[in-house]
DNA sequence: TGCCAGGCCGGGT
DNA sequence: ACCCGGCATGGC
């Protein structure tokens, strides 16, 4: 991570790519199913599993909860692991069922750090999705790490072959502002660089950060996202 | 046609 | 503390 100003690679990122107006979703609740889903699959098959939960109206904690594992596991059959990620929301609805009341305001109002480590402790939620969820649905600001951002970081040269998630989320909040909009932001660009850059087919010579990185130096004090 | 996507878990070194 | 196989559908 030597050498990495995070606040020129936003500006950087910024000015290259805008706003990007995440997350994907419609409700609070509906990020955190995306979140589920979306773990080692590509989006357009979350968005299936999300629009067949939306027509059965199961989108929210009550109504999933109340749901059979198997009823389940068939609508979200599109976004793969489907067996497994019903059970995963199970697990997840059946957190905020029994410590908020399923009340997503309740959990949320929960400080961070203690929402943090309960999360991580329901069974099939990891730092990933831990942190999407509380980013993206909660407005808190937990930094989040994903394949993109770490590729990204170690293509380079930013980070090492030995930097993990831990580290990586250390290294970003230790040198930001604790502002939800931020992280949102400068997540959303990270998976946006690497959906159109960073991926086998995508070409790296078009990438922003090849020719803009180089050259930025901080600049400005005033890094709120829009 | 294969390879892989916005991870996570469990069992083995 | 790592490393690996399993989990599964759909797009390019």
């Amino acid at each position: 991570m030597r050498s990495l100003d995070p606040i020129s690679l936003y500006e950087g990122l910024f000015a290259a790519l805008g706003p990007q107006e995440w997350w994907p979703a419609r409700t609070k609740f509906e990020v955190i199913v995306g979140a589920v889903l979306v773990q080692n699959t590509a989006w357009k098959n979350v968005e299936r599993a999300i629009t067949n939960l939306r027509k059965a109206k199961k989108l929210t904690p009550r109504a999933l909860a109340a749901m059979p594992q198997d009823e389940l596991s068939e609508l979200i059959r599109p976004a793969g692991y489907y067996r497994m990620k019903a059970r995963r929301l199970k697990n997840v609805v059946g957190f905020i069922t029994e410590q908020y009341g399923g009340s997503l305001k309740r959990m949320f109002a929960t400080p961070l750090p203690e929402l943090r480590e309960a999360l991580l402790a329901i069974h099939g939620v990891g730092p990933e999705t831990a942190d999407s969820i509380l980013l993206y649905a909660g407005d808190l600001p937990s930094f989040v790490i994903d394949a993109y951002t770490l590729r990204i970081l170690r293509r380079h040269g930013w980070a090492g072959e030995t930097d993990g998630y831990a580290e990586l989320k250390q290294f970003f909040e230790d040198r930001l502002p604790a502002d939800a909009a931020l992280f949102n932001e400068y997540h959303a660009m990270f998976v946006r660089i690497g959906h159109l850059y960073c991926r086998r087919e995508a070409k790296c010579e078009a990438c922003p950060l090849r020719d803009t990185l180089p050259s930025l130096r901080p600049l400005r004090r005033n890094i709120r996202a829009p």
